[in-house]
DNA sequence: TATTGTTATACTCTATAACTATA
DNA sequence: TATAGTTATAGAGTATAACAATA
């Protein structure tokens, strides 16, 4: 069995107490640290990564969308998106289809099989959700899911 | 002006509603990235890196630690870990001196400069927490933090 | 034999400039 | 001239194998 079927579940920045500790951002850090890590190998399952995961899904959800518009979506730069999107093609997840209106845009659309490992991955996700933030209280995971949203407003500028 | 000056604050996987904004784990890493990019920006201006502050701090608190660790403490491998002495010992943040009871290790220890540095980072680093964490409810932030301090005794494996 | 620090290397993710074809 | 997709490239961050010096 080859290194990438154990699963690593080593948090780096840990254990011995220090000044960081101190830092709420430092433990927002490792939360994301474990929970990625987790995420990563439920993905590899599928021969997902996370890059292709969420654009798989949504591309399956925002059907007709042009490149530029889900990379914007997605914050991935134009041209680190174009071998994702290739990878999902070259799959069958996804069709590229030049726009009519527009030849020089393509529309991307899932494929059957796109959508049925869409469907399959976001399963995936959720039980993987339920078995890490399942570990909190009911009430501590509703907390959570509820702060974590509102840095969607922030801004992080001086 | 240089690009290094501007302070970007776009997050990545950001603005339009998909499916991904079900999971608390999305949540998490938008957070994640809106403290990261502003973390990232406040220590530019001392010209540290996530890595170099955190391995500075963690010097300049336990002395006489060997390389391997304070690598291991911070979960960097051994390799990637000497770029990152090596450049905290050529600015004369820190020292290496040979261990006499074990001639292959180093003893770090940070100098007056490095403290004085570690200081500054520490200072500046409080002052971006309040800033960001700072636009939550006290409530809401005490709550952040006590719930992110529970993921570090979790579990990521099946 | 095992460990410390090191080198070399490779793979991923990210960021920018410049090209092409269309508009 | 501006935009959509692409190419090339460079920089971080991260991971492993293997080496010299020492234990």
């Amino acid at each position: 069995m080859s290194a990438s079927d154990e699963h690593d579940c080593k948090v780096a920045l840990n254990t011995r107490a220090n000044v960081l500790h101190g830092f709420t951002g430092y433990h927002l850090r490792c939360a994301w640290q474990v929970v990625q890590a987790d995420l990563m190998h439920v993905l590899k399952s599928l021969d997902l990564r996370l890059a292709t995961y969420s654009t798989l899904l949504l591309i399956a959800e925002t059907p007709d969308q042009r490149q530029s518009t889900l990379a914007d979506t997605l914050g991935i730069e134009r041209p680190n998106f174009v071998a994702i999107v290739e990878e999902l093609e070259r799959r069958g997840l996804i069709t590229r289809t030049r726009d009519l209106d527009d030849r020089r845009a393509y529309c991307l659309n899932a494929t059957s099989e796109g959508l049925a490992l869409a469907d399959q991955a976001v399963k995936a996700c959720q039980a993987h959700e339920e078995k890490l933030f399942g570990q909190l209280s009911a009430e501590d995971r509703a907390q959570l899911d509820r702060i974590l949203r509102q840095f969607r407003t922030f801004e992080s500028g001086r």
